[in-house]
DNA sequence: CTAGGGTTAG
């Protein structure tokens, strides 16, 4: 529940929802206008002076009307000053008093509505600069007799959200608006951008205002609601929104806002229920529906529910987006179903979908993966010489990869010198996989000569470049050199991982540096890095292989008070004891695992009964399998054990 | 008279 955040008050929310506000008598004001709470702004007086030997000063408004010029009945044209006061508007200090001598010399004021019409329309260089709207915004408030209308303050806070403006900037225009009496639409416009900037305190006031005016919440203002709530991680907030939506009620978008609300806090079976729900109340799940649930599927990684989930669709007869095509054969792909993503990408050909570089890449990568190389590189070459397709960086780097992979060295550098010509970014993903692979067959000088090369180019490896390195360095018995480059690392702030110790560790003990081995892995505990199972794993097999296997049995058992799931641990120790052939060492350890009452898994007693074989023993090997060693109990005094290995030992 | 979904590599 970690960085959750805290649930808004949703006494505001249940009050209003659950019965009409009755709205009899308004508030009294604290408004400096005797009229009560401001509404549209008073009409400008025209009398108003501060000068008698001059005219006064005219209120301009943002549209001339031309009716009587050709005829028609209502003909509204932009007045001219808006592109003349428009041209007054930037950054420059002295903004707010260039306007002001404008307007003086010229005898002109800028009504509200001439005010509201340049916060809210796109040509104004306002939309772009939120910080020169709210210096225009303040100066025009400043004019004599002037008050804002409602709408400056909905498309002005419509800006600052749009901008990245501090929430605590935009807040206090909000609280202002309460004076004001809501309409519909302004209610709705704040609503939404409020909903949308995750300003749910401020949203759920807004709620109260448009309630307190006697105004009932549209199915719109309701969406907009969900979707802030949901958006802002209130889901349960947004639930009861949900459930108490009787008039109006909830359509397909107030659903699908929820099935987002669920997807987005992991609750995916229920945001599939949901879907089902649909069918009795809004005529089914549309395709947004299935895009959202499909989208969390395929990040749950549970690719099974994409699939059965694009073939409702298809019998649905719904219209398939091309991005569910990706999401489906991107999970067939990473499921390791490379033709049976195939088959789904010849369905979206054949409905016309348009194909993707995107979909190939993942196809390509799929095959190479499963062993298909040769599959994998027919489709690559085919499309390098097809012209419909830019073929990007990413299909690139799954070329160069699986070939690294398959130690097809030369080719792989073919496809990235190719790159280089054809101006394809090379990026550090590439360079990351050639490194490795030149790494892996022995070659480190090249792939020294990559990583520098990467270097110099501009690119800061990440900890995958300097793992690679690392991993070959040490491989080939240069562990100064890697243990070199784990200081670089160090020093330009790149953080090591697990696999970076772990790499670094296996080195230390092939060389005999048990001490240096042990001491890297306290600095990684200390250090806060989780370990693995696989880093264990190293760990344990070099102390085991040294004689100190009762090191690294503590050393498993500081781990579980960590919480950290090594539940392989003895295991992993046992079997590398018995591939060691210290048999005798394995028993004490299982033996180890029986004191603190748990049992000896089955696949470990067939190691240890192989192991037994191996070492020609295979008497003890026979009598262990028919025994209950490890996983049957003694009777000793009235304790129930469990029978232990030591007993085998002892004949 | 508005709003709800969005990927490929080491």
């Amino acid at each position: 529940m970690r960085g959750r955040p805290p649930q808004p008050s949703w006494s505001i929310l249940s009050s209003s929802l659950r019965r009409p506000f009755p709205n009899p008598t308004k508030p009294p004001s604290p408004s400096r206008y005797s009229n009560g709470r401001r509404s549209d702004p008073p009409p400008p007086k025209r009398s108003f002076s501060s000068s008698p030997s001059l005219p006064p000063p005219e209120w301009i408004d943002p549209f001339i009307d031309v009716s009587d010029l050709n005829g028609h009945s209502s003909d509204l044209h932009q007045s001219p000053w808006v592109a003349r006061i428009a041209a007054l508007l930037d950054s420059s200090p002295t903004m707010e008093s260039d306007l002001t001598a404008f307007c003086h010399s010229l005898l002109i004021r800028l009504s509200p509505a001439f005010v509201s019409h340049l916060l809210r329309f796109s040509d104004a260089p306002l939309r772009r600069d939120p910080a020169v709207a709210v210096r225009f915004f303040r100066w025009a408030g400043r004019q004599r007799r002037y008050v804002h209308k409602l709408e400056s303050y909905t498309s002005l806070i419509e800006i600052l959200l749009s901008s990245d403006t501090g929430v605590e900037k935009i807040r206090p225009l909000v609280l202002e608006i309460e004076e004001y009496t809501m309409t519909i639409a302004s209610s709705n416009s704040l609503i939404r951008s409020l909903g949308k900037a995750g300003m749910v305190e401020e949203l759920l006031e807004v709620w109260k205002w448009m309630k307190r005016d006697g105004l009932e919440p549209s199915l719109f203002s309701y969406n907009c609601l969900l979707d802030g709530l949901v958006s802002s991680g209130f889901i349960d907030s947004a639930e009861r929104v949900f459930e108490v939506m009787k008039a109006p009620p909830p359509d397909i978008v107030a659903f699908n806002t929820m099935i987002k609300g669920y997807c987005k806090v992991g609750k995916t079976r229920k945001a599939i229920e949901l879907t089902r729900e649909m069918d009795s109340r809004v005529g089914g799940p549309d395709k947004i529906s299935y895009m959202t649930v499909i989208q969390a599927c395929y990040s749950d990684g549970d690719f099974d529910a994409c699939l059965r989930l694009y073939h409702e669709m298809e019998e649905r007869g719904l219209e398939i987006p091309v991005h569910a095509y990706s999401l489906v054969i991107g999970g067939l792909c990473k499921g390791g179903k490379p033709f049976e993503g195939l088959s789904v990408f010849e369905n979206m050909i054949e409905r016309g979908c348009k194909r993707n570089v995107a979909i190939y890449t993942a196809l390509i990568d799929s095959f190479a993966k499963s062993g298909s190389e040769d599959r994998a590189m027919n489709l690559f070459l085919r499309l390098k010489n097809e012209n419909d397709f830019e073929l990007d960086e990413v299909a690139y780097g799954v070329v160069v990869n699986l070939l690294c992979k398959a130690g097809k060295l030369e080719a792989a550098v073919e496809q990235f010198e190719y790159c280089k010509e054809k101006g394809v970014s090379i990026n550090m993903v590439i360079y990351c996989s050639l490194i490795d692979g030149f790494g892996k067959v022995g070659r480190v000088d090249m792939a020294e000569r990559l990583f520098e090369e990467m270097v110099n180019g501009g690119i800061v490896p990440d900890s995958y470049c300097y793992n690679a390195i690392i991993d070959a360095l040490t491989k080939y018995g240069r562990i100064d050199e890697a243990l070199d480059m784990f200081r670089r690392m160090e020093s330009e702030g790149c953080d090591q991982t697990v696999y970076t110790y772990t790499i670094l560790i296996d080195g230390l003990f092939r060389k005999h540096m048990n001490e240096e081995a042990l001491k890297l892995w306290r600095v990684m505990i200390d250090k806060g890095i989780t370990p693995t199972a696989a880093s264990f794993r190293v760990l344990s097999k070099g102390l085991c292989l040294s004689g100190k296997f009762e090191t690294a049995r503590k050393i498993a058992d500081d781990l579980a008070p960590m919480g950290v799931v090594l539940e392989t641990a003895y295991e992993d120790m046992i079997h590398v004891l018995c591939k060691a052939g210290r048999v005798r060492h394995a028993c004490r350890l299982a033996d180890g695992i029986i004191e603190r009452g748990r049992e000896i898994p089955g696949n470990v007693r067939k190691v240890m009964i192989n192991a037994l074989r191996k070492a020609g023993n295979s008497d003890l090997a026979i009598k262990l399998l028919h025994s209950k060693i490890g996983i049957g109990y003694d009777r000793m005094g009235s304790v129930k054990r469990r029978v232990k290995f030591q007993t085998l030992l002892n004949g």
